[in-house]
Formats: C-alpha cells, structure tokens, sequence
DNA sequence: CTCAGGTAGTTGCAGGCACAACCATACCCC
DNA sequence: GGGGTATGGTTGTGCCTGCAACTACCTGAG
C-alpha cells in the first residue's frame, strides 16, 4: 500500500478548552496516543522502506507489492481485478500501475481470448529477474526496520490487535 | 503490502521457490504477517476516516491535523517550519496545504515583521469554528473505528510497541 | 435475436506527497 | 559595508491515490 507517507494527525489532547467540552470524553487519550504511536510508525517505515526500494531497485512499494502477486500466481499472471484486489488498490490505480511496469518490460497486458472483457497481467521473464533483485534486500529492510524492533511474540500479539483493527473496518476498496 | 487474504506462510513459500533460497531467512513469517497487518489496519482505517471527515466537514485529514497544530498554539499560529515538524509533514507539503486552506479562509499567511524569512499561519475565526464543528465526529470515528477495537491495557501495548519501532526508524521529515 | 443489466477495465479529474533546486532574507566576520 | 553561509519558504517535477464517468463486452430474459 502504500507508498509515500499519508498524513499525521496531530494531538488530540488540549482541544478540550476549544471545543467547550471534555475532549477526552470524545477520544480517550490512551486511544489517542496509540492513534499518534500508529501514524508515525507506519510514516517512517513505509517512508524510509519506500525509498530505499526505489533506491536500490527502482521500483516503488507498490510496484513490489504488484509483482509479488504475481510471483505467486500460477503462470505468473491474474486479471485486473484479481490483482487490484490482492494489492489492496483500486482498479483505476492498477491500471496506471500497469502502465507503468509495461514500460519497464517487467510486465504486459493481454486481453482474455475467453472473454474480452478480462484483461491478464503476466509479469515477463525481465521483470521475475527485477523482482528477484529486488526481494532479497527489500525483505531484510522490513525485518531490520520493522520485524527486528519486537521479540517474536510482542510480534505476535501485535499482529492480533492489528487485525482487529483491521476487521473492525472491513470494507472492500473496489466496491 | 501484499495484504491478501491468503497465509502469509504461502505467500513465504512462493518466494522461496522463486527466490532459490529459504525466503523465511529474509524474513521470519512471523514478522511478515505483523507488518502486512500493520499495512491493512492502517490502510482500512485512514481511508475510512479520511472519507467521513471530508464527506462532514470538506477537510482532508492532513487539514485537520494542521488546523488542530493552529488550535493548541499560542494565539492559533505557527511558523510555517514548526508547523511543518508539528505535523509531520514536508515543508513543501505544508506550503499547498496552507494555500489550499487559505483559499477556504480557515488560514491566513503573513510574514513576519522582525524577522523576513518566517511565516506566520494564523487559524481565522472562521477555521476556528470549521474546526469545531469538524472535530467531535472525526475525534468520535478515531475513537470508533480504531479505540473501540481493543480493551485500554492492549492500546496501550500497542502504544509501546509501535513507538519502539517509530524509534527505531527515527529519521527527521525535513532535513 | 435483441436488448437490458451486470462486469472488466480505462480515462478524466481532483487531489496528495516528497525531494531538490531555487529565491529571499538574515547573520556573521573580515 | 561586502561577501560567504545558514535559514525559511516556495516552486518545479514526478509519482502516487481514489472516485465517478465512460467504453467494451458478456449474459440472461423475453
């Protein structure tokens, strides 16, 4: 997902005086800590993970995030819609992402014989070999920045409350 | 990133195949699914906050994290470059986003008389009061959509372990 | 056979982000 | 004072995002 850094939200604290009531009563502070904790670690990794990928590899998270799908595809290749879905972005987005990994070689877009209205992206033999550059360091960044600042089962139990998180908020993006 | 429905262990295997080595060396499986729901929390959340708050008040997240930065200083204003830091934000960043809220009249821009190089960005009574009526249901939906997913002990785990890993990736915005 | 309705994908648009280069001002030191 | 250097902001560029409208195509009901 990714990418550039989204934005921060700031304090939440202190606003009590300004909106007249107990801001604490509309966000506890605890919540609003954590809220804080979320947003700057995921700004840094992704923003400090992000460029050294583009750095060494020239390919954006994304990019990564697009070609490791179809890694693991069968025939290395999924529909449009099949890989938005696995990228957890939208179709629009896809498709300029396509786009742009067609220009590198690393990928192509063939229309479906069965049906023409589907449309196959198939990473190419160039763009195995970038990815296959790429993984190796891109995969020890996440475990230096992200994976190695946790003991196995902090980890562990982090991952259950974020995906709570996330379940709390289960929406498809391509409705 | 890949944030897929399917394990992450199988996601590991197709790497390892392709990769030729032991991907679970690159990175444990267990750090893999923490960061992959660290992608998806976060992803689902922002969005969904993102489009309420623009949907209610006609401000983006970036907005009120910058207009709250003005609400909790003295007298509702900021350098340009300490607001740039407060919200964790590019200066150039900073600079759009003050033009766009100036042109809604939430914001004004003037130099400074002592000193020619800063800026000052004022909150306006009328941001004042766009942000009144913004925050309680945006402080409200944080709090549903991200507080109500854990008890208060777990947020606050949650807390140290994302600091400890913001920490680990500590690297200024602006340089 | 045909046409309405659904599905797959692309495009127009509006915005968001950061880095690097750049301009203006201030400061300091000779 | 004049020139080098540091600081504060803005601009140029390029990449990213998603929604809504649109095209192309398939499919099932009549």
């Amino acid at each position: 997902m990714a990418t550039t850094g989204k934005p921060v939200s700031a304090e939440i604290e202190a606003l009590s005086v300004v909106l007249g009531t107990d801001a604490s009563k509309l966000l506890d502070p605890t919540v609003a800590k954590a809220w804080i904790a979320l947003l700057t670690a995921y700004g840094r990794v992704t923003r400090a993970l992000s460029s050294e990928l583009m750095d060494s590899s020239g390919m954006s998270l994304a990019d990564f995030d697009v070609m490791a799908q179809l890694v693991r595809s069968e025939e290395y290749r999924l529909r449009m819609s099949e890989l938005a879905d696995a990228a957890l972005i939208s179709k629009s987005g896809l498709t300029r992402r396509i786009d742009r990994l067609a220009v590198n070689g690393w990928v192509t877009r063939r229309r479906c014989t069965e049906d023409g209205r589907v449309h196959w992206a198939t990473l190419t033999p160039l763009g195995l070999r970038a990815f296959k550059g790429a993984a190796p360091g891109h995969l020890a960044a996440v475990a230096d920045r992200f994976g190695s600042a946790l003991p196995a089962s902090e980890m562990e139990r982090l991952t259950r409350d974020l995906l709570k998180i996330a379940a709390k908020n289960a929406e498809p993006i391509n409705s």
